[in-house]
DNA sequence: GTCTATACCTTGATAGAC
DNA sequence: GTCTATCAAGGTATAGAC
């Protein structure tokens, strides 16, 4: 339940208010976002205790709650955090730009995200998975304004003939469904790669082959150049640790 | 902590034993593994209490722990439930089996489970989000023995030229993240789209836009079955050229 | 087999010394 | 501003009447 504390986090969040002895708090207050988003994100809300939070932290649980007040309050500071990283790579969406590459820095930038912050990904999939209470008015509101004017777009790009036609919003939901997928899921695919962790070479060669998905299905085929060269298509980029190559 | 009574669950769940007094049991144990799957999609493992499931159950608290054990039994038991549910639909991967109509069957299958059981999905989910600790045999032996012989399926089709180059493990995880997306994230689907809730209709609808898609990832347009009717496909086809179908 | 009443424990939050 | 000690609420699990 949220108490009367709002304040005190959004305080601590604004960025304007740069008063004296702000330089360690600062410090703080960054170190237990940290903190709280990697608890909240392997833990859930309900299952992160503020304990768990404070030790990550390397501080003592009385700070955190100096700082943000409650435990909901923390919650929401680093859902705000989220939200801001969400929205931004979807901003190249431009009448005028090229679909393929477009689409093409839009799904490296979200597959990128999904590698570097896979916290922030998770703790926003425990969010909505469990009704996004906290986040009803920024799915209504900011993130459904964004949505309205991106798919306009590519409908414009539909309507041009310079892509294959799809349900825009349905195409935007896919590839934020792929994307996150390999942050919010990363242990179903590690165990099914038979993984131990995913390396940054990993997430190059999943994002090439989510791209040429994506970019397929959008009908825009990336196989010009490396076409004429063998009969055999060449073999998609090799994941498989010791599967071996079934032919 | 999972403590002793792993053999009650296990007992419970048995269906070869069907002595006496079996029915009412029977009974009260469905009833309960339904409201513990929804309690537990709508609140994460942590957030669901005890007296919640009972509730919605309409049974006393002490009832759960009668037939469960403990809450961990009782969780363990709705996944098992669950995890029998996932592995079903993929069987209809055959090497002899048409890819388009396959993929078709499958897609739609996921999407239907994705509608009619949302709450079992989100509890995978939410399982997985939060390290899988529960399911990790299950991925690691079951699941991956499953991905390793669809996958060589997959491969087959590929290299007969029967649709277009994929990886397929990332080809299935597309199709796993896209589907489950539409149970998982339903409140940010809701929100964006402006809808209050999402009707058997707006999922045929999705269903139609995924199956293009992913036909179209493949290689495989969709136009196969109105073909013969109209030399022009519904779809106005896309100006680009789209994947060459494969030699 | 079923259910009420309760014991025990974890956890969010705070008071008050430093 | 910071941290130790403590409280109060709410949760799981069980004992024992029915």
């Amino acid at each position: 339940m949220a108490k009367t504390m709002a304040q005190t986090a959004a305080d601590t969040a604004d960025t304007t208010q740069a008063p004296p002895q702000g330089r360690i708090r600062r410090e703080n207050v960054e170190r237990i976002l940290k903190a709280a988003e990697r608890v909240f994100a392997e833990a859930g809300f309900a299952g992160a205790t503020m304990a768990d939070i404070a030790e990550r932290a390397g501080l003592p649980k009385a700070n955190l709650h100096y700082y943000f007040g409650t435990k909901d309050d923390l919650y929401r500071a680093v859902l705000d955090n989220i939200l801001r990283l969400w929205l931004a790579p979807i901003a190249s969406f431009t009448p005028d730009a090229d679909p393929a590459a477009t689409l093409t820095a839009y799904v490296t930038a979200k597959m990128e995200a999904s590698r570097s912050r896979p916290h922030a990904s998770k703790v926003f999939a425990n969010e909505i998975l469990h009704g996004g209470t906290q986040v009803e008015r920024f799915l209504a509101e900011d993130l459904k304004a964004l949505v309205d004017a991106k798919a306009a777009v590519i409908d414009g790009w539909v309507a041009a003939g310079r892509m294959a036609p799809v349900d825009a919003r349905q195409f935007l939901f896919m590839i934020w469904a792929v994307t996150q997928h390999y942050a919010d899921f990363d242990v179903q695919i590690r165990k099914v790669l038979g993984r131990r962790s995913l390396t940054r070479q990993d997430f190059d060669a999943m994002t090439a082959e989510v791209l040429r998905m994506v970019l397929r299905a959008a009908g825009l085929s990336e196989v010009q150049a490396a076409e004429p060269q063998t009969p055999a298509p060449q073999a998609p980029t090799p994941l498989q640790p010791e599967s071996p190559p079934i032919p």
